[in-house]
RNA sequence: GGAGCCAUAGCUCAAUUGGUUAGAGCGCCUCCCUGUCACGGAGGAGGUUGCGGGUUCGAGCCCCGUUGGCUCCGCCA
């Protein structure tokens, strides 16, 4: 049994081969034709055997022209190469194959982008020649990484003794969340499936079912805007739900998920996991004040503080009454003038005033005591636009923030570094906490503060379970309408709503949400309960999920789960900021596909078959 | 829905304040070269400066529009 085309892979010859006749496919990676002798660096998915074209070669000529990427299969004889010519950079370094024969399998036309080398390509060309784009060493391996990590999860998910199951693809729209995408039916006119966001209810249903614990790995649909970290229109998540557990059960599950994943995957990385082997926790409302975000990036050495009380009665009227908060940062004290205007801008352009801060440097004088003797003093001095409005307690806070000690008598000089404190100030609480913590990550990337090649896990937990709605002046589900609230149809029925918090979390990597889950509300009572309180009565629930409300009739185990991203975990594992680069097949930001030339229109004769007519956007004038 | 940035040879980039014939490296083509491995050397082809309009004696450069890509806001339970 002979295969035609190889009877080695690009990876396998080595020096104990010589000798032998094989044959060899791939790709011309590369060529280096020194005149008398030909050599071609063929390539395949395993890896790189240089292949040696003699002058005596009748074909050497031809060979010689093809060009690059041009699938050939050769045959020749393994030879050790002479001596001083072997290449350690490659695993098949030792031999080449000396070509008595080839055939071209594939002919290649001028490339609109190197393989070989690989340099900077427009990530539009990219995205158009992908399968040349995945020929290249950098993207090829992520997408073998992806693969890897995918199938390890697999692994670990089945050893932890949860099952994979499969859920409907063609579903019904869900009210609530993201934009979905819609399928026509054919038999059905006028009435459409949906792709589902989420197999959020597939999976509780399969709780109720007793299957007691699920995993998918699972595509889920939204059709939202892209961003760096997420892909417009589709996704995958390790779906999970676990039946019989507290939200204590489920960290413990991904804990002992992803500390051996990512040490498989990147070994030389630290994580910030505690001595028993879990994720440190914060409350949404503390990652809210100290990071500014409820997904913080705890590698960078920055902490928020709220300095509202010292400014209620300020003659500042920027920060009078408002809320203030303020992080220090030394590595910014020697920056001109024109990064702060930028800041200021980049402030500006998420809605916020402007960026005020203060700089605060240690200082020394001298001081007449009260027995009249002249001593040096030593202090600190603030300056900057808002210097001169930072003052009494405030100032106090303020170079206590920088570092100094104000406990003691200043008999010698004071040991701080010079420091920035920033500054946002705002009526709306919220906004003022998210404005310095979008500073936070800016300064942070312009400074190179973030600490590199470590993973800084954190459990956000703790969320409101509802939030009032500025604008509808309504009480809304502030996350997932199925988390069961703390303190159950008790808190329910006592509590003021916005106080109440739910059995909802996230686990946050680097600054990336990573996962999000919750313990669901499997109560029919507590759940028509806490739509009530959302503004819906109870036909809303029985209409819009009459297959989870009902199941809940019949015996409901308490039961909980979380979805981890894939994408981003293995962006993680990759060490890529573009979710694109772990994706083998991405849409490009706003949703299309550059190499099928997705979406596309549909003929009159499809549309007709699923009852459907064309309604243009009426033009802008 | 909104804001910003980018678009010059197949690719990566340059082109002084708006001023002569838009340059270089890689790739491609021709030739030389028998031990290279990002081989080396000589020569050559390749451009409606994304597209449309405007200002100007003169536009790759300035202005308006448009297309495409990226980043961000909104959105993403």
């Amino acid at each position: 049994m002979s295969n035609p085309y190889r009877t080695k892979k690009c990876h396998e010859l080595r020096a104990s081969d010589a000798g032998k006749t094989e044959r060899l496919a791939g790709w011309i990676h590369n060529k280096r034709d020194l005149g008398g002798v030909l050599f071609i660096d063929l390539r395949d998915h395993y890896g790189i055997t240089q292949i040696v074209i003699p002058p005596t070669a009748a074909f050497q000529n031809e060979v010689g022209h093809l060009p690059k990427e041009t699938v050939i299969s050769v045959q020749g004889q393994v030879r050790p190469r002479p001596e001083g010519t072997v290449n350690p950079n490659l695993a098949t370094g030792e031999v080449e194959l000396d070509v008595t024969g080839y055939e071209r399998l594939g002919s290649c036309e001028p490339l609109p982008m190197n393989v070989f080398p690989e340099d900077l390509t427009p990530e539009e060309t990219r995205l158009k020649y992908r399968f040349l784009d995945l020929r290249r060493s950098k993207l090829h391996q992520t997408v073998m990484l992806r693969a890897q990590v995918i199938s390890s999860i697999r692994q670990r998910m089945i050893e932890l003794g949860f099952q994979e199951f499969q859920t409907p693809i063609l579903t019904s729209s869900s009210p609530e969340g993201a934009r979905d995408f819609l399928v026509p039916s054919r038999l059905y006119p006028g009435e459409f499936y949906a792709l589902p966001q989420a197999p959020q209810q597939f999976k509780q249903l399969l709780m109720v079912s007793g299957f007691d614990r699920y995993f998918q790995i699972a595509p889920c649909f939204r059709d939202e805007d892209g961003r760096a970290d997420r892909t417009p229109g589709e996704f995958y998540q390790l779906d999970v739900e676990m039946s019989f557990v507290t939200q204590d059960d489920v960290f413990a599950a991904m804990e002992i998920l992803f500390i051996p994943l990512f040490q498989e995957f990147k070994a030389e990385w630290p994580i910030n996991a505690n001595a028993d082997g879990s994720f440190q926790r914060l409350a949404y409302k503390e990652s809210l004040l100290k990071y500014g975000t409820d997904k913080p990036d705890l590698r960078i050495p920055i902490e928020i503080k709220d300095l509202t009380p010292l400014f209620a009665k300020s003659e500042f009227k920027a920060f009078a009454g408002k809320t203030v908060r303020a992080m220090a940062v030394p590595q910014a004290f020697d920056q001109p003038r024109s990064w702060f205007d930028n800041l200021q801008e980049e402030a500006k352009k998420l809605g916020a005033p402007g960026l005020a801060y203060v700089k605060v440097e240690p200082n020394s004088g001298t001081g007449v005591y009260d027995s009249g003797e002249s001593k040096p003093v030593y202090g600190a001095t603030l300056t900057g636009p808002i210097a001169k409005f930072i003052k009494g307690d405030a100032m106090i806070e303020v170079i206590r923030m920088a570092g100094m000690k104000l406990d003691t008598v200043a008999t010698e000089p004071h040991k701080f570094l010079p420091t920035v404190i920033f500054f946002s100030a705002d009526t709306n609480e919220t906004k003022a906490a998210k404005v310095l913590g979008a500073m936070r990550v800016k300064i942070a990337e312009q400074l190179k503060l973030i600490e590199k090649n470590v993973f800084k896990f954190t459990w956000i937990v703790d969320y409101p379970m509802y939030e009032y709605n500025e604008e509808t002046k309504a009480v809304e589900f502030s996350h997932n309408p199925f988390s069961m609230p703390q303190g159950g149809l008790d808190a329910l029925e006592k509590q003021d709503p916005l106080t109440l918090f739910a059995y909802q979390y996230d686990l946050v990597c680097n600054g990336y949400e990573i996962a999000s889950g919750a313990i669901r509300n499997h109560v029919p009572e507590i759940m028509y309960k806490a739509f009530g309180i959302a503004g819906y009565d109870k036909s809303v629930v029985d209409n819009k999920f009459p297959g989870m409300i009902n199941a809940f009739r019949y015996g409901a185990p308490p039961h909980g789960g979380i979805a981890p991203g894939i994408d981003r975990i293995v962006m993680l594992l990759a060490d890529e900021t573009n979710i694109r680069d772990v994706i083998a097949f991405p849409m490009a930001q706003n949703g299309r596909d550059l190499l099928m030339n997705a979406p596309s229109p549909a003929s009159e004769k499809q549309l007709r078959e699923v009852h459907l007519t064309i309604r243009k956007p009426v033009p802008k004038v």
